[in-house]
Parts: structure tokens; C-alpha cells; sequence
DNA sequence: AACACAATTTTTGTATCCAAATTGCGGTTC
DNA sequence: GAACCGCAATTTGGATACAAAAATTGTGTT
């Protein structure tokens, strides 16, 4: 990865550091997080912890009962779903504002991006991929031009985050969102607002899909 | 108003506190937030202060820089036409599902309490019609049945509050938004998502130009 | 008189300490 | 033997104490 920003608190570096272990998946779903046992574990006081782990369930990827501590926000089928209804509202309408106005620069970038991927796809790398697709749709959200869209379409995807790399696994995968990828990436060349919204909502409604069909399995 | 819940935690009530006098107006954007100051005021220390904060930084009421304190979010032009931007196209959304989900129950309370604001119209009642238009546009979040796309039209009204209570002012605001109100409800009646979402979006466009008017009056 | 540097002061970030609440275990009683 | 009440232990919420960084002010020099 690249996230190289120093943060200038403890609190935020080691905010950092557990949402990366949620991503990752050393920390499942319903993990408690015991403040004492952080804060020694990264050599610090519950303090910064605790800030940390309030950001965390701002961000929604904790959740915390009043009295009764942290735990990592447990699967919930429901609650999935309608995640995933409005994570592809919202990337639809990253998509559209993108397609109006991206400049011809950004969207140069955005299509080099994406043929870098070829490689990636052909060697079935399945990590290269997974950072490849979230430079994808971070470029895109930049591209709507919008901060607070923006920001509201990374902190959806830093929620599915711990549940998406279920779904990349599925045989043939790569293949698929890649060529998704590419109808967007057409769409947004082409300017065609309401064809780059039409092929996002798409993109992420396979998603949708796979990712159901992998909760039925695992239940 | 009504939020009775009384809060479980010291923090969550300070939160909810200085929330309130943001909204009200006593604190303005660009005002200082000293946490030692605020923990005098509610006779608390400095802890759930610092939590409360952070609640407030998290919802984007306010801005903090790492070791430099606390300020209401300042009126920033270019923030502003985003956060519209953004509230138009979530409400749109809000009402297009809700024009799909909502029970003839719900629909019908929608319409009554539509209903009940007649008197306050008619008697420009304007801390009684902010707090009708305040509920009638909760019902809807609520009428869209996806717990996450509520949440996030919360958070954006939330946002837009301190700013909001500047239209209301602007003369005949009340029967405009009252009459817009009526459109909505009436597609959401009929069950027809198009016209619902095209008109919640076309209340919010309205609301962003007389915002915009005030902004370029005042600067 | 103006600019620069340094010391002081103010304020935030972190650590430690205390209180309050929930949970689990054990004893007692029906 | 089972259920209920109570006590203790663990853990979170809040308070206080300490350290570090930034801003401001004052002094000295140019």
C-alpha cells in the first residue's frame, strides 16, 4: 500500500492500525476489542485507544453498547444489504458526476489505470487486483468532483471492506469486474453521465449478488 | 423540542448540547471550541468533552486540526454547494424508495401530519413549520426503510441545519416549501418513484439557489 | 522603529487514577 | 435439584495529573 501520512497523533496511527487488521481480516466480525489489552499491545495508555476505537464506530466498522465495550460490527445479512443498495446508489452517482466532469487529463489516468490491469487479471494475482480496484474507484470518487460525495463513498467502502474479499474469490471474478470496469471506464471517456451511472449500479450490484450468495452458503 | 431520550453517557449529553447551540446559533461557525472552557460550562472534565467533539468532528459540524483546537465547521461557499449538491440527490433518494416502500399506514400519518401544518402556514409560524418540515422529511428517510441511507440523510440535514434557518426567512419560503411538500406526498400516494424523487429533488434544488442568494447577498 | 529570536503561556495530547456498572459465580433457600 | 438473590471481579466511563507542541508576547539587536 502507500498510506505513508505519518499521522501526527497516536490516536489516528493506531487508528490506522486496527482498521487494518479489520480489512485484513486478523480481527472477524464480532471480535471484542478490550481497551486494556490494545493499549498494551501497541505500548501505549487506553486513552488514545479509546479514541481510536470511537472513530472506528463512527466509521461504522465497530459497534459499541454503552456499558459493555467494542466488538468488530458483527455480519449482518440485512444490514448488508442495505449497504450494498446504497453503496450503489452512491457509486452510480460518483459515476455520473465523474462522466460530466472529469478532465481529459484525469480521465487519461483513469483509463492507463486500468489497462495496467491486464497483468494482473492474466496472473489471477488476487491482492494486485483488489488494490487495482480500489485505486478504480477512489479515482472515480475523486473524479465526481465532489468532497463530500467522496468521502461519503470511501467511508461505504472502508465498511464492505472487511466483507468484499469474500466475494473476489469466487471463480472467474477478476474477469468479470474487470470488464465492468470497462464499460464504466467507456462511459465516463464517452461523457455518457447516464450510461456511467447505468454500468456502476451494475458493477456493484453483481457484487451484491455474489456476496448473497456467499452468505447463503456460509449459513 | 422532544429528543428526551436522556443519553446513557455524560458525553453523548454534552454532544447533543453543543449540537443544539450550533443549531440554535449561538455558537457560529468559525467559533472556537476550548475543551476546558466547555467542561467548566457543564461542570464535567475534560474526557467526555474531548468525546463529544469528536462526535461533532465525526458529523462534520466540526473542524479540528491536529494540535490546534476545535472550530464550528465555517461557512465555506464551495462546501455548501457540495453539501446540497449531495443532500438533493440522497433525498431524491430517500423519496424514491419510500414512494416503493412505504405501508398505507405510514403514508397515511405522512399525509396527516403534511395536513396539520396548514395552520402553520397560514399563522407563519416559523420555528413551528422548521420543526414540521423537520419531521416530515424524517418520515421520509424513515418511509425508505434502508437503515443506512436514513442514517446518512441525517447526518447531511444535521450538517445543513446551522445554514438552513437563513432561507426560512426568505419571504413567502413557507407556502413554497409547504406547496413542494404536497408534490411529494402526492407521488409518494401514488407509489410513483420517479415523480417522488424528481420532486424532493426539485424541493432541495430550491432550497440550495435561496441558500445561494443569501450567501451572495451577505458577501 | 521594525524584525527576529527566545521564553512564557496557553492549549491539546497522553498517562494514570477513581468511580460506576455489568457480568459471572457462588451460596442459600424453596 | 433448581432458581433467585447478592457479592466480587472485570471492564468501561469519567477525573485528574503530566508532557509536548503551538501561539503569543516581550526583549534585544540592527
Amino acid at each position: 500500500m502507500n498510506e505513508q501520512k505519518r499521522p501526527a497523533t497516536r490516536a489516528e496511527e493506531i487508528r490506522q492500525a486496527i482498521e487494518g487488521e479489520i480489512f485484513q481480516g486478523s480481527l472477524r466480525p464480532g471480535s471484542r476489542l478490550d481497551e486494556e489489552s490494545l493499549a498494551a499491545r501497541f505500548g501505549l495508555s487506553r486513552t488514545p485507544v479509546r479514541e481510536a476505537i470511537l472513530q472506528l464506530v463512527h466509521s461504522g466498522l465497530v459497534v459499541k453498547k454503552p456499558r459493555q465495550g467494542a466488538v468488530v460490527a458483527p455480519l449482518d445479512l440485512h444490514r448488508m444489504v442495505q449497504l450494498f443498495e446504497v453503496m450503489s446508489e452512491i457509486e452510480g452517482l460518483c459515476a455520473r458526476y465523474a462522466a460530466r466532469r472529469m478532465s481529459p487529463d484525469e480521465k487519461g489516468r483513469l483509463a492507463e489505470l486500468h489497462a495496467g490491469g491486464v497483468s494482473l487479471r492474466e496472473a489471477h494475482d488476487l491482492d494486485g487486483y483488489y488494490a487495482l480496484n480500489r485505486a478504480f474507484h477512489d479515482a472515480i470518487y475523486d473524479g465526481s468532483h465532489n468532497d463530500v460525495l467522496r468521502e461519503m463513498a470511501r467511508s461505504l467502502f472502508a465498511r464492505l471492506a472487511p466483507y468484499r474479499r469474500y466475494q473476489l474469490n469466487h471463480p472467474r471474478r477478476i474477469e468479470g469486474s474487470y470488464a465492468e470496469h470497462g464499460e464504466v471506464l467507456a462511459a465516463i471517456q464517452a461523457a455518457d453521465p447516464d450510461q456511467a451511472q447505468a454500468a456502476m449500479r451494475k458493477h456493484l450490484t453483481i457484487q451484491a449478488d455474489i456476496f448473497a450468495e456467499f452468505v447463503s452458503i456460509m449459513s
